[in-house]
DNA sequence: CCAACCGGGGTCTGCCATAGTA
DNA sequence: TACTATGGCAGACCCCGGTTGG
C-alpha cells in the first residue's frame, strides 16, 4: 500500500520533467514539495495512523497556486489529512488542457477533492468528455462552471455506460452534448440511477396509454436535459400533482409533459404548489371558473415556475391596459414575453390608439422584428 | 398576404446527508 | 472511523421565426 503510494507520487514528480514548459505563475520551487512529503511520508509512516494532522506542504503547494484555502478546508477538510495529493498532477493537467491559473485555482478552492485524482484517472475521463465535446475548451468551460460535475465521480467506467445508455434509449449525439452541457453531473449519477429515472417515465408513459412508450422518454429527456439530475421521487410527486390539480385526460397529460410541461417537472413540488395557488387565486378572484384556471395551466405550464410576483404584475399591468382576462386566457402566451416589453408595446399600440377589444391580443405574442413591421404599418395607417 | 399556431434555443450549482469502503 | 462517492435539494423565462390555413 504504502509502496503503491510511493510509486504514485514518484510518478507525479518525474512526469514534471515532460512539461518543462511552465507557466510563471508556478514556480518551480513547489514541484518538488510533493516529493519532500513523500519523505517525510517514508520516515513517518509508522506513526501516521495515530494522528493525521494537516498537510503543511500541501498548504503550501496550495497557497502557490492561489488556492482560496479557508474554502477548501471548508467545504473538504478530509482533503488536507491525506498524505498523498496530486495538486501538481491536476494543475498540470489543467493548464494542458487550457485553464489559466485563475481557473486552476478556482477549481481546487471549490472541489478540493479534484487534487486526489491521478493524472491517468484524469486523462481517461478527459477522453469520455471528448467523445461528446468538440474541443478542450468546452470541457474547460464546463469545468470552470462546475468543478464538482467533472472531479466528484472516480468512476469513469460508470460514466462510459451512460454514455451508451443514453445513445440506447435514442438520443442522439447532440441530446448528449446538450445534456453534458446543461447537467454534466447526470453522467456521474451511477447508471442504476439514470436507468430508474428513464424507467420510471417510460412506465409513466405505459400508464398513459402512450403508443410509443420509448419515444415518449426520449422526447422528456430531449425536453428537459435536467430530468436525469432530479430525483425520481420529485418527477412522480410533480406528475401526481397535475394530475390532481389540472384532472387532464390522458391525452391531455402527455402533451403536456411533452411540450413545455417537462421543463416543470422538475421544479420542487413545494415551489409548484404554492405557485399553483396563489396564481389559481387571483384568476379566482378576477371571475375564471375552475375550468378555466386548469386550462389555463395547461395551455401554459410555464406558469408553475414563473415568479408569482412578476406573473402577477404582468396580469395586472394587461388588465389595466383594457385587456380582457377572457382574452388572456386564449392567448397565455403572451405572458412569456418580459413586463417591460409588454408595456413598451402596450405604451407604443396605445400612441396608435390600438385597440385591444377590437383587435386582440396577439398582437403581443410576435417576435421583436414581426412587432416592430406591424406597428410601423399602424404608424402609416394613421 | 397575414394572423395564428407551434416548436425551438439558450441555459443551470453548491451545498448537505448518508451509505459504503478501506 | 475517517473519508469517499453519490443522491438529493432549493432556486425560478424570454424570445424568435418557420409553417400553415384561411
Amino acid at each position: 500500500m504504502a509502496a503503491r503510494m510511493v510509486a504514485q507520487v514518484m510518478n507525479i514528480y518525474l512526469c514534471r520533467t515532460r512539461f518543462p514548459d511552465l507557466p510563471n505563475c508556478f514556480p518551480s520551487a513547489w514541484f518538488k514539495s510533493s516529493y519532500l512529503r513523500l519523505c517525510a511520508f517514508s520516515c513517518n509512516h509508522a506513526t501516521e495512523a495515530i494522528q493525521k494532522p494537516e498537510n503543511a506542504a500541501l498548504l503550501s503547494n496550495l497557497s502557490v497556486l492561489g488556492v482560496d484555502i479557508k474554502m477548501a478546508q471548508k467545504r473538504q477538510p478530509g482533503v488536507f489529512r491525506k498524505v498523498v495529493t496530486n495538486e501538481e498532477g491536476v494543475a498540470e493537467f489543467l493548464r494542458s488542457k487550457g485553464a489559466n491559473c485563475k481557473t486552476i485555482a478556482s477549481v481546487i478552492s471549490r472541489y478540493p477533492r479534484a487534487i486526489t485524482r491521478s493524472y491517468h484517472h484524469l486523462e481517461e475521463r478527459w477522453q469520455l468528455w471528448r467523445s461528446i465535446f468538440k474541443t478542450d475548451s468546452e470541457i474547460i468551460s464546463i469545468i470552470e462552471r462546475s468543478p464538482e460535475s467533472y472531479f466528484r465521480s472516480s468512476d469513469n467506467g460508470n460514466f462510459e455506460k451512460n454514455i451508451s445508455f443514453l445513445y440506447s434509449l435514442g438520443l442522439t449525439s447532440k441530446d448528449l452534448h446538450r445534456i453534458l452541457t446543461t447537467a454534466p453531473r447526470a453522467f456521474s449519477n451511477s447508471l442504476e440511477l439514470n436507468k430508474q429515472m428513464a424507467k420510471l417515465l417510460r412506465d409513466l408513459g405505459v400508464s398513459l396509454g402512450n403508443e410509443n412508450p420509448d419515444d415518449f422518454v426520449k422526447r422528456i429527456i430531449t425536453k428537459n436535459a435536467y430530468i436525469l439530475i432530479r430525483s425520481t421521487k420529485r418527477v412522480k410527486t410533480n406528475v401526481d400533482f397535475f394530475r390532481e390539480a389540472l384532472e387532464p385526460s390522458n391525452s391531455e397529460l402527455i402533451k403536456l409533459l411533452q411540450g413545455q410541461g417537462a421543463e416543470v417537472l422538475d421544479l420542487s413540488t413545494d415551489y409548484m404548489k404554492r405557485n399553483f395557488k396563489n396564481i389559481s387565486e387571483q384568476l379566482y378572484s378576477l371571475g375564471c371558473s375552475t375550468e378555466e384556471v386548469q386550462k389555463f395551466f395547461l395551455d401554459y405550464p410555464p406558469a408553475f415556475y414563473a415568479s408569482f410576483e412578476k406573473l402577477s404584475n404582468k396580469i395586472d399591468c394587461l388588465l389595466e391596459s383594457g385587456i380582457n382576462i377572457k382574452q388572456l386566457l386564449n392567448k397565455p402566451r403572451i405572458l412569456e414575453f418580459s413586463a417591460i416589453n409588454l408595456k413598451n408595446r402596450i405604451k407604443e399600440l396605445e400612441r396608435v390608439g390600438y385597440d385591444f377589444t377590437k383587435h386582440g391580443v396577439t398582437i403581443l405574442d410576435s417576435s421583436r422584428r414581426r412587432f416592430e413591421a406591424k406597428l410601423g404599418k399602424l404608424n402609416k395607417e394613421e
